[in-house]
DNA sequence: TATAAAAATGTAATCGCTACAAAAGTATAA
DNA sequence: TTATACTTTTGTAGCGATTACATTTTTATA
């Protein structure tokens, strides 16, 4: 995605007044790629917020969907991950590292098959293998 | 998928003891288009089989699993679905009418962009948008 | 500075799923 | 058949992620 140079800016652009905590769980999902979980976030964020609630993450994380600045991975049925690039891409899960990858889809080639007059709202490819490093 | 025609010969091929509650469970996820969740299966089967434990309907789907003869469906992320459909094939989901439709993937036309050199296991492509019904 | 509104917090409750032990059913050998 | 071991099913209890909700804190406004 492009980079979101000012966090305050770019939550009041869409429409979300930006507390500390709500550019401080911004901050940490882009600047960090590794499309953490909730309990990630909080773990992460306690550490230098310390009267941090576990709520004000799930609440957060539920208006920034709402707005439509992030999105949830669902690649394993029992964690849910958070994305705060929105734009089409795929994601890859290694099975032997864990690592999550991102990966470049290029919309035309996507094969819409029998539902091609459908609305399409969203668009989500995910993978699971494993990556070069750990062949 | 090609059609199961006898599911006692299916699940025995698979390494799977075809017991009465397995053969139901299964019969039910091929005679039924709806990916159905857990709940779902344990409120339609119990009507047949009052003495149905919904334990054994999550022993069964992970027997099914572990076997490759079912796969989960991960498009909303506070419900698994499953499918007995194991082939390639992307999952529609209307947000309107909810329900979710299959569609046909041509292997050849993913796009695995960089990742092309990684080891693929599983493809996962679903879609959320407006069904032709709906629009 | 007072008041109202919004946001953050902490606790309790809910729900899906799993762990585990007991009961029921099935297969095997004498 | 009967005894024994093994597998499957069942029910209960427990765990963990998420949500509901009331309270406290912060922010905005008059």
């Amino acid at each position: 995605m492009t980079k979101v140079e000012n966090i305050s800016e770019y939550l009041l652009k869409n429409d979300i007044k930006p507390s500390y905590q709500r550019m401080r769980v911004f901050e940490y999902l882009t600047s960090k790629q590794n499309h953490p979980t909730v309990d990630k976030i909080y773990k992460e964020l306690i550490k230098e917020i310390p009267t941090l609630s576990k709520t004000t993450v799930y609440n957060t994380l539920k208006l920034f969907m709402e707005k439509g600045i992030v999105t949830v991975v669902n690649i394993e049925d029992n964690e849910v991950r958070y994305d705060a690039d929105t734009s089409l891409h795929g994601h890859f899960k290694c099975e032997k590292c864990e690592e999550i990858y991102d990966f470049k889809i290029n919309p035309s080639n996507i094969d819409y098959g029998e539902i091609k007059n459908f609305k399409i709202n969203e668009t989500h490819l995910y993978i699971k293998g494993v990556c070069d490093k750990c062949k």
